[in-house]
DNA sequence: GTCTATATAATGATAGAC
DNA sequence: GTCTATCATTATATAGAC
């Protein structure tokens, strides 16, 4: 077989950047094709299903990162819990550049996305407050008061995201961070 | 002149039902005909800017809801504090019908919207965040004090509204009004 | 596996009759 | 002010050469 001229990994990058700047259906196989390097024809060779297998493939990647950076990171029993802690804040603070980039799943969670993808963002954003949720009973507290932090930290990092971005400034996302730091520290 | 087939309001309503499903990229001429009753052609004597200036005057229209429901309501003080935080938290609930639809401020801020309507953006969330504020030194807080607790209501109303979204439950956002409510009570 | 070229449908937008 | 008919452009998607 001929080699790929975009690996996996870059290629899903350039989708992924588009796909969380422009939404689903702002996103245009023009733009996903410059962002990745591959013409047009090439991306419907790697996804049969067209832009809808795109956007699935990408939900499925951000998953893994949020597997990777998120589930693994706190329940990590090897680790001490300040340090699984800073190690997820740190990552956080990373996957949405300090606040200056907009969440995925919000970015898909227009109509069109919601009815296209909904299971798959339920899905990610069930495990990312899973792994909340088990870090805080590890810290000792009550599954109803760990579900209740966990979802609050999801809200208020989804709800600083929007306002960041709506004020042109990443203050309320790095308190928001500082927050739920001190909340399970 | 001929009679206008469709009122003002009647037609920003249909406008706004379907930027706010859709977002701006995905809210097509042909659905905002259908939800107006109005042909595009129509539309287009109407905004002769075309699908920017529905957007605009949509989020026109929605700072006068906000103006009307929050700013009015939480600085009106020839009434009693408890009744007017009533009013607001009951007037936020029936905007996004119970958490059940999703906020307009978010449905237009992926990039089109942002480099488009950005400024139109930040100030109806100023507003609705000024007035908090207000409200909040009214009741005797410090300025920095209202501050803080104004941009928390609004993230968690964001917040919580893209949790409902996303795992089909209304119960985030009803919660969140109930914190609210506690917060400034 | 990637590409150029093309097909086909939908989009935002106008022209002109009533 | 509203409409039907139409334009030019862009969109998603496919065919077939290399």
């Amino acid at each position: 077989m001929r080699p790929q001229k975009v690996q996996d990994e870059q290629m899903l990058n350039g989708l992924m950047a588009v796909m969380r700047a422009k939404g689903y259906d702002g996103a245009s196989l023009k733009e996903l094709s410059e962002a990745t390097g591959l013409k047009k024809a090439s991306l419907y060779h790697r996804f049969s299903g067209g832009k809808k297998d795109m956007a699935s493939a990408v939900l499925a990647h951000l998953e893994g990162i949020v597997n990777t950076h998120i589930y693994k990171v706190l329940t990590d029993e090897s680790r001490p819990h300040t340090e699984r802690l800073g190690k997820v804040i740190s990552g956080i603070n990373d996957m949405y550049k300090g606040g200056l980039e907009t969440c995925m799943y919000r970015s898909l969670s227009l109509d069109s996305g919601i009815s296209l993808f909904g299971d798959q963002i339920k899905q990610g954003i069930d495990l990312w407050i899973n792994s909340f949720i088990s870090f805080g009973m590890d810290r000792g507290m009550s599954r109803k008061e760990a579900t209740q932090k966990a979802n609050q930290t999801f809200i208020e990092i989804q709800g600083s995201l929007v306002l960041s971005k709506s004020i042109g400034s990443t203050q309320p996302f790095a308190d928001v961070l500082k927050a739920i730091r001190k909340r399970y520290e």
